[in-house]
DNA sequence: GGAATCTTGTTCAACTTTCAACTAAATGGT
DNA sequence: ACCATTTAGTTGAAAGTTGAACAAGATTCC
């Protein structure tokens, strides 16, 4: 990436805006998981055990799930080893595919989620979400998904060559 | 957090902000950091690298250093003695407080930062500063400038009892 | 001066994440 | 039908992270 050519350092306005950028989210973040604490989840876990309590039936293939959550696989299956020894989830062989499974969230798991969830959003919203104006939400929005977009788009590109 | 009281979920407005905020974070984190692979540094490496880099004589008490890094002093502790294998950075015992030391970067760390710093800044700018415009630069510096400062409030009010 | 307390930084053990290797099943082309 | 390739998911080892416990030096306060 950027073999040649003068550096394009930031200037004062946008490294005031990446500074901040990352300084919060770092913060945000480590907040948002201390919060967890009390209910034996990290973000992560918390973010599997949301997609899969949304999921038709609370159950979804493995590799769907890794995608949604934004996990690799490798870690996806050591988290579940991890929570199904929690007795929050479940695996079940698939029959259409039998290479793969599906990820079953039990009632336990059912149970520990919506005990965590209230608390999570709360969470957010105190950190985060109630500090923003209705017109900045929008504008964090537009700006992040576009960004999201972008790097898609990005990722299209060099895609191969990485 | 929240013991009582129904919860507040997030409307549709507030769920958007949320989820194209952390969805792009995690993208764009994920893509720095692969960019940064081959200057075999990741971005908390980098981060030390950078403030160490910045400090006058190149050198910085290892707590300052952990403050302004953003990273425990256990975590600290591990990566210098990672990056002092590598020969990028030195640790001298204080003679002021005798219980201390000061990280030091070697002139190997620091053609190895200003090697890996150009790259990184046109990864920053391609992924994320250049898609904004100068108002959304703007604006996201406020508003996570807000946020920082909110949770350090936070922080001093919740502080004790967490 | 000295006991209690705080701070600095490291270490150990437990845990988590990554990366590459692997098995097994599905798919696709010929 | 057959072989090559791709896809699903797991595994094990290595690397990284966390958090509590610790040693040793500083500070405070009587």
């Amino acid at each position: 990436m950027a073999k040649k050519s003068a550096p394009r350092w930031l200037n004062p306005r946008e490294m005031k805006a990446w500074r901040s950028y990352i300084i919060a989210s770092r913060r945000l973040l480590d907040a948002l998981d201390s919060d967890l604490d009390g209910h034996d989840l990290t973000m992560a876990d918390y973010e599997v055990m949301a997609q899969l309590s949304e999921a038709p039936g609370r159950r979804m293939r493995m590799s769907e799930l890794a995608e949604l959550a934004m996990l690799s696989k490798s870690r996806l299956s050591h988290r579940m080893k991890v929570m199904e020894k929690a007795g929050w989830v479940r695996r079940e062989e698939c029959v259409e595919d039998r290479r793969g499974y599906w990820a079953v969230m039990t009632d336990k798991g059912w149970k520990a989620i919506v005990a965590a969830a209230p608390s999570h959003v709360a969470s957010v919203r105190k950190r985060f979400i109630d500090q923003l104006s209705a017109k900045e939400q929008e504008a964090l929005a537009g700006i992040f998904g576009h960004v999201t977009e972008e790097l898609r788009e990005q990722y299209r590109e060099e895609g191969s060559d990485r």
